[in-house]
DNA sequence: ACGTAATCTGGACGCCGATCAACAAATTGT
DNA sequence: ACAATTTGTTGATCGGCGTCCAGATTACGT
């Protein structure tokens, strides 16, 4: 068969990376196939290849978007309110995205680039975007210029939180269902926040 | 090829284990196949069937060594010294050994049972196992029968440490290097214990 | 010595990622 | 209108994988 033009080139890209995000969302990263790409939008599998790279090229622009819709939830939970009941509505943003797509959000974290690549810069970028939400609901927090201390505590808390999603989704937090996940991280940030202003007032 | 009998099946499945633990060090679980295992071992593939259910099952059985390697060291790491101090130095255990052997930690969290296969209850166990570890480190600052507070506060903490290890050495906590993690870790318990004895007070 | 049980292999099946020559359709030039 | 050229698509192919199992071979009990 020779050239179809039924598609553009970004609507087959798209089409790809639809029927990919599809895939992991029911059967997660391992299900994942460029043949079964291939059959879901008929296509061939050396089509997939005149759009990306390879494999982990297409995986790589799924956990884009999963961070670009990961970021969407965080900025409608950010405003208003005293600093810990923002962050709190953070981390509640964050845990609901894990339940409603958990294959999705795993993929963030059970995908790596080969030891060769590292991932891009937007990449990067992207999960600092993610940070300095949490930072920016931790501003109040502090004093004006301890920008250090602010950073470090914005990464522990989101470190923490992740920690506890991860663990819970896993499975490997002895009995500790993703319900009670939201209660651990509760705990976390209060106790956690807690702690930094008692610290900062000596 | 008959019977060989060179070794004794004993020998054989740790002859297994050993080549699999030493590919997924050097190579991580990706590198891991029952092909490779068999060329190291100089057996067929088909003999690895004889012994283990599947490759799962042999991952299974180095996860259980990685568990019984950390529970050493952390139990190593829990005598004599105030709480806070026992609970830091359980952490720097934790951190030195995923940092001795970065693959081998993260096998624990990249590869999971088949969904229609639970992880056995000795896994279990073992988890539970190093989660007691935390909260007998703990047990001092909780007064008694606080024990639904205390088991909670050792899986916040657990959990956290954990997700700053974790996104530190996938590197996804925005320039936080493994060193830097340490640091991370240290304010992370620091303030959660802060703010459990504030919290408490009242 | 002989039969039985244990063990090991090699090949087979159906997957997979990735590549690329060959071909067909669309586009462009004349 | 037709030819030349560019572009898009395929299908075959390579080497790899997990898993299974009939059949061959060896060890062992008697």
């Amino acid at each position: 068969m020779g050239r179809r033009s039924t598609h553009t080139p970004d609507q087959l890209r798209q089409l790809i990376l639809d029927a990919a995000q599809s895939i992991i969302e029911t059967n997660g990263l391992a299900g994942l196939s460029a043949r079964e790409i291939a059959r879901r939008i008929s296509y061939s599998p050396g089509t997939i290849y005149n759009m990306f790279q390879n494999l982990d090229d297409v995986v790589l622009h799924i956990e884009a978007r999963v961070l670009d819709a990961l970021d969407e939830r965080l900025t409608a939970a950010l405003d208003g309110g005293p600093p810990e009941e923002t962050v709190m509505r953070l981390a509640e943003a964050y845990l609901a995205f894990t339940n409603e797509r958990p294959k999705l959000w795993n993929l963030l974290f059970e995908h790596y680039m080969p030891a060769d690549a590292q991932s891009p810069a937007w990449y990067q970028q992207k999960l600092e975007l993610l940070m300095s939400r949490v930072e920016t609901a931790m501003a109040p927090l502090f004093p004006p210029g301890a920008d250090l201390e602010r950073q470090r505590s914005a990464r522990v808390l989101w470190a923490g939180v992740h920690g506890i999603t991860s663990l819970a989704t896993a499975n490997k937090l002895s009995n500790v269902t993703s319900e009670a996940a939201s209660l651990l991280v509760r705990d976390l940030i209060h106790n956690y926040l807690a702690g930094i202003a008692v610290n900062a007032r000596k």
